[in-house]
DNA sequence: TATTCTTTGTGATATATTTAACAGAACATC
DNA sequence: GATGTTCTGTTAAATATATCACAAAGAATA
């Protein structure tokens, strides 16, 4: 499993897949070079934050010219272990679950959600988006069966933490929490929370808190 | 509009629906009274984070006792306007869509989707969750209609950028953009981007470039 | 009332992240 | 080549966020 040499920062971490993703648009329209202020004005990240982000992983740029498309894409193509396939399951197919089945990740990545799991009788037995869907019942075994590890978990509420309970005793490594619950697991799992309801009630007290400053405005 | 004296931090306003949904619970259990720490316990906020960001708003605690649940409640609702609707739009009814206007979040909130756009026939002219559903061609007249100002996306990415230049004809003060394109806007507008591929994709980097710490498994 | 216990609010500090600014390397052009 | 231009990589500084640790206020108990 390749390990940095220096740890990157959280941030920087957080923002290369989406790096990686614009370049693969870059690369796809048949763009050869671009410069961290060219590349900010896509991502809408500012360019010395690009820079800085990169620098971590050495010098992959040149002065006066910027960064070669090909080889930054296969550079991150590396670091971001987009050869080696994670599979995930989801939890619950509700509209967002089956939101995510239907995307599913299109091309280049290394991820994939593998199988879905639902209580409903009606979809169990059935595929969405080429993705199978099982009963809850056989979550532990499947899971395992399967050797998957990270969960994404989008069932109602009440039922997220005994879920959450049962996909630890399947071994599971990581959940992406999209229930509003707050979900106790041992330390040694990773638990990443993604509340719609707060991002949304929280971007609307900072359009009314926040206004615009002059700066910004620049 | 109300503001406050001293700016609280964005990370700070960012958790304050969080504690506030949680002081619900609490309400509705009865619950008289709690500690920063058994917020904490709850809301997996660390403690003095929970006091820092509450200090903010003045000693809105006692020492010895704690925080009064009804006092602290009463004073978020002022504080995030719970008394004030925020109208929003909904603009793409699939899945991730219909997720939103099922949720439709619940009692006691500010926020409400009043309207949705989408351009399938077989869904204007219906309800989801009893949001009307319109097609996209009355976009502007219906917000302008109705004096909304924030609009959630949930379009299929090709799209997002026109129909976003659409909304900024319309009016709108700010964007919550589940779509994956970074949308080009005047900056008098507010854009807040949750892309859950990059979500999916930097959680499994963590998980496994990011080991557990010993101070973590404390 | 005296004593002990609990828990806040905050100064001080640690950690994390962003941004400005620029020297110098490499490109482009003549 | 020589000259001017572009754009990186990074130092320094600013900004933002989280956490420790503890005095002091008040609650609880005897």
């Amino acid at each position: 499993m390749a390990q940095e040499q220096v740890k990157i920062p959280q941030a920087t971490a957080r923002r290369l897949p989406l790096y990686y993703r614009f370049l693969n648009n870059l690369h796809s329209q048949g763009k050869q070079r671009v410069s961290s202020a060219e590349l900010s004005e896509a991502v809408k990240v500012d360019s010395a934050t690009i820079r800085r982000d990169f620098s971590y992983f050495g010098a992959l740029g040149k002065k006066g010219y910027g960064y070669n498309v090909n080889y930054l894409l296969g550079f991150f193509r590396k670091t971001l272990d987009q050869d080696e396939l994670t599979k995930v399951a989801l939890i619950g197919v509700g509209n967002l679950g089956t939101a995510f089945l239907n995307y599913n990740f299109l091309k280049n990545n290394n991820t994939k959600i593998e199988i879905g799991f639902d209580v409903d009788e009606s979809k169990v037995g059935t595929a969405i988006g080429d993705v199978p869907i099982y009963h809850m019942d056989e979550l532990q075994e499947k899971l395992i069966e399967e050797g998957i590890t990270v969960a994404i978990l989008t069932v109602p509420a009440p039922v997220a933490q005994p879920i959450t309970d049962s996909l630890v005793e399947a071994n599971i490594k990581g959940v992406l929490n999209f229930t509003p619950a707050r979900l106790n697991v041992p330390p040694s799992i990773r638990v990443h929370h993604i509340d719609l309801a707060v991002e949304l009630q929280s971007f609307v007290y900072f359009l009314k808190h926040y206004p615009i400053t002059e700066k910004e405005l620049l």
